[in-house]
DNA sequence: GGCTGGCACTCTATCGACCCGAGTGCTATT
DNA sequence: AATAGCACTCGGGTCGATAGAGTGCCAGCC
């Protein structure tokens, strides 16, 4: 590709993610810096039209970057704005204190994409995997029923209502819970389940029960998990492109489901790079055309916890919003990082 | 108030809720089993809204009911569909199995919520007092931090995580937990306080940091939490009185906000009655006027334990919705009825 | 006296005609 | 190779006419 089609497809990229509507080849002769007519705008235009990344919707209506070009030029023409880039880590600096509790963090992270990028934040905690049993508490609640509390060696706490068949005395229940936490701590959850089914068979405690609603829970401990945090989703309803009802309800219906979501936060999961940005078409996400997703990881003692990013609409300010998500992802990491 | 102006408000609210338009005298003469020519429905109507119950929009635009109009017929005209609430209550019947964890049963309930009338489904969960403490257990997590896993006689759980100035050994840290655990096993919050305070002061136990940080937390124990559960919100943008943007966004506005909804939340746990309509204006929300909300309380073993209701068209059909959501309420409260 | 039919009037929503502006593609020219 | 000019195209906005739905009021009927 030529340098000045390169140059052209820039400069088209750019007022289009300004104004977001089609840009002809006049108004960029005359109010950028480009130093060419429009006849020889246009000629360049064509060839980039050809190429693929430029397209218009209709004969006279000037063009806009297809959704190849614009990741061109996320990839290959874009230079982030550092002096923001600067400014967000200082300010991130400034309220930086360990020791809060990973939803805070999480809810603030959210709330602060919102603010800073005026589009719609979003928070995804990875399932963790609940590597060891560090802790079981059984609490007497009713006559019928038994708190199970687990918690794992990183903290987390999980706890599961339990039908209580077996009478049996708060004291001898205590006696059992010390028993069983005994019997499960440090275990994973393949060894748990192993010495539960092998203590089930023996059934020396007399409570097959609890034991086998344990064991239950080792097959599938992180059921029912909430796993994706919005915020600041009626920011998205401002922007033009929103004046069809329709997009706006495939939008919630997308937001609702969380299903499609989700397959984009695994895939950054999974991913090496640090921002990730599916634009347009790409995130596959249906009737979400309009809409770009900017996502990063975001980790906590070396291990990955989940991602975060946010949901705006195609034509955004790249160049703004990757390094806020970028910054905010480090910012999370770095107050996660000494904490759990 | 003339039964036979009760009579054409009824029919006019019905022909309004169903249809969403306004209405006029010859379609009402023509489609119903009134009986009377449009004329005479014309001065009947011409009454009702020098009452205050019907308003027309403009000269020749039909009329349609005010709130009060709709209030009237909701208070004394309306009949519940008693059928539905048979088939309702049979159905709801047929799921109950109890033992099933507080936040299912909601969830499950704002589905059912939101499938049964096609509008949003919404739910708080009424902050709960945390009357007594039962059981605390402190997991070490890290070298610089500690798990506080507080157990309420309710089967609540709460955890907090608490920095670990003092440098002690687990085994001494299970011994602490023990003696707090003891120290604070029956207390409610304010007794915790007092004896936190008294501990302190002497400072047996070289903990202080730890203390101080309970202490806190007796102060503010239900800090930051989810109040508010949704589903269905895309639901109502495929009303038809959704078509302008500007209405949208007020709605996705309130939602996020929240604030202004805990407000009526709170006016229903007050209320004596179960069901509780708000209609249009009635609920003071910003931008809302076309928005109705009909909320019932649930409780759970003779204690209130929170609200549920949906948010919908001020023209729904009322005499669908209210029982049920009425069921519903009746359905969870079975459903925790026993279950802690 | 209350109900009804008729008539004149009002207001909105819709449709088509029309024009303007923005933009393109092509070609001739420098 | 860049530019200037020209014919053509398409979408959006404005304007006016029309149809339709509904009201209010009046005179007549039971």
């Amino acid at each position: 590709m030529k340098e000045r089609h390169e140059y052209i497809l820039g400069e088209v990229v750019k007022a289009y993610l300004d104004t977001g509507k089609t840009v002809g080849s006049r108004m960029l002769s005359e109010q950028g810096e480009i130093g060419l007519s429009p006849a020889s705008i246009r000629n360049a235009m064509a060839d980039l039209e050809r190429m693929g990344l430029l397209c218009s919707p209709h004969t006279s209506a000037g063009r806009k970057p297809t959704d190849d070009g614009i990741r061109y030029f996320v990839d290959s023409l874009m230079t982030v704005d550092s002096a923001l880039e600067k400014r967000l880590i200082a300010s991130a600096e400034s309220n930086l204190h360990s020791g809060v509790e990973l939803n805070k963090v999480l809810q603030q992270a959210t709330e602060e994409l919102t603010s800073l990028t005026r589009f719609a934040g979003l928070v995804s905690v990875h399932e963790p995997d609940f590597k060891r049993i560090k802790n079981i508490e059984l609490v007497p609640i009713s006559s019928e029923q038994i708190l199970a509390v687990i918690i794992s060696s990183e903290g987390e706490v999980q706890n599961r209502l339990v039908r209580r068949t077996d009478t049996m005395s708060d004291d001898k229940l205590r006696e059992i819970s010390s028993k069983i936490s005994a019997l499960l701590s440090q275990c994973n959850l393949k060894e748990a389940r192993e010495r539960l089914v092998k203590e089930i068979d023996q059934d020396r405690l007399k409570i097959r029960q609890l034991l086998e609603e344990l064991k239950q829970w080792t097959e599938n401990p992180t059921e029912g998990k909430t796993d994706l945090i919005f915020s600041g989703q009626s920011q998205l309803l401002k922007m033009p492109e929103f004046g069809v009802i329709e997009t706006v309800r495939s939008l919630f219906a997308v937001f609702e489901e969380k299903e499609d979501l989700l397959k984009l936060v695994k895939e950054v999961e999974r991913s090496e790079h640090g921002v990730k940005v599916f634009i347009g078409q790409e995130h596959a996400l249906v009737d979400m055309e309009e809409i770009s997703v900017v996502l990063s990881r975001y980790e906590g003692e070396g291990r990955m916890l989940g991602t975060l990013g946010v949901i705006g609409p195609k034509c955004m300010q790249y160049d703004r919003v990757l390094p806020i998500v970028d910054c905010t992802a480090r910012w999370v990491s770095k107050m996660l990082g000494g904490s759990r």
